[in-house]
DNA sequence: TTTT
DNA sequence: TTTT
């Protein structure tokens, strides 16, 4: 369908540390259960409440893959895009089941660290294991610098995508 | 936990003719089948393929149901901005189901029509329902023009949420 | 013109602490430079290159101001949600000047705190100004708890607007 | 700066046919502007009243700008993901001067038709120029179906990005 | 002027 | 079950 968008974003915190599987050829997919959640005061009592919403998150590209393997553990908070996708399964009895995750995938997915924390309790903010900086990543892919005349300089992703950085284009 | 963001954004297509039904206490509630579907060319073949995603998109909100009431119909394009809820029940034999869908409710929940058709085949733009302009709506609920010293002008949503369009703040 | 979105999504990192003015009639607006940046590597030299990109926030809303004026520090880390607005202004010499800014006025506007940091250097989380969380802020503005035939129960946000979340909704 | 995000979605209808000039070195540029517009009620008059603000779009990219050049006219419904940025130039005088536009240029930005019209008269839909579909286009750039493993099968993007349709992976 |  |  033309002029269709599915887009999921979310920032919340993961569940649990990641699990990585690999398909049989090879390729890496990985699994997060990410928390978000909506606090309000009660109308009537005024107490606080809180809800909390689990959200299956799947990735599927070699790059971000490896950036959930080395950096993403239990309690780390994530900037998550990514597009709605219900799969359709069988159960043990043989019934349809549906389950609607949130997949990164293909163009426009990201998946970005919002702290350098991992497994919950200790901040490793400082004394980290990322070498001086979250890591985040887009779903590049292998997009080489292939061309569509980019000469030379900067390019942010390769390709005909990108404007080098110190061009003074006239615009 | 503070700093989550659950939002979910949509451009697509009413698979059918919304179902409205009322809560035990009068509210409404609508349900919509929403398409999105992406196009690719297949790498070997070169063939053109594309896939559908359907989603389920509940509506909680008086206003946003009346739009939804008179104005989409199947066929109709719209753009959602809501929140992932994955909500469970039990199936006939007592086991647990899950299912995930795409709720209108709170702050920040819109739904606008982005064209001026409703049942798949006339083209109603011009010839219009909507007296000029397709509807959209916005979650504001029944927000009054209360206090917060707004002592006149226009208000885009009432209350002191709004700056008055024709002011001319000094900033 | 029906059916158009105006949405920008931010985050990143305040540069100073923020400025509060009034209006005359008493309504107050928040100032914030929020710097994003983005990193890539350059296709010939191989180094990392970094550009960062300065936004001017305009916060109308005595809530978010609130928040903004107690807990948003420079060198906080934001998340924002808010639309673009360009205003027309005069220089001195009378010609016409343009600035655009990202306004956080009406429905939909959001601002977020994704740390619970403030004034650069010192790690607050933990010994936290927070009394247990990051604070966060949505545009409800005075949106009180009017009619709909809300009986009881929770409210996200008052009116109608709200399902209350201990319903046991037969969706 | 780790964990930022720079991101405008606007849905609007671009005011005049675009320009579409060349670089040096012959990379296109395409320059929209487009209109997005608010309707509320004054709250005291009740008069409806709208404001409509305009935005200037710039499309670096080979492909997008394809896309602009044979598709986008005046009037045409547009929905644009790209990211902020603000340019510094001088005018006459020597003085500095500012731009912000909306930048769709690396990852992540999209522009899709939302309609089959152009040059605001005419309903395009039915006897179309797009031969079968409003065109829609991500920034892909030259994203080739490079190693990964990929042996066969369709690809959404090409390399090590997609997973096949039709695959079967037991996630 | 931020952040890493 | 939509749309192109």
């Amino acid at each position: 369908m033309a002029g269709s968008v599915n887009k999921v974003i979310l920032i919340g915190n993961v569940g649990a540390d990641p699990e990585i599987r690999r398909t049989q050829d090879g390729r890496p997919i990985a699994n997060l259960r990410i928390a978000t959640s909506e606090t309000w005061r009660d109308r009537n009592s005024g107490e606080r409440r809180e809800k909390t919403e689990w959200h299956n998150v799947v990735v599927f590209n070699e790059g971000l893959c490896k950036v959930v393997e080395q950096y993403v553990k239990k309690g780390a908070k994530l900037y998550i895009e990514g597009a709605l996708q219900t799969r359709k399964w069988q159960d043990q009895t043989g019934n349809d089941r549906y389950s609607t995750e949130v997949v990164l995938q293909g163009f426009g997915s990201t998946l970005t660290m919002l702290d350098g924390r991992g497994e919950g309790g200790g901040d490793r903010r400082g004394g980290s294991d990322f070498g001086g900086g979250a890591p985040s990543y887009d779903d590049y892919g292998s997009r080489p610098s292939s061309g569509s005349g980019s000469s030379g300089g900067a390019s942010r992703s390769g390709g005909s995508l990108s404007r080098d950085m110190d061009d003074d284009i006239p615009f």
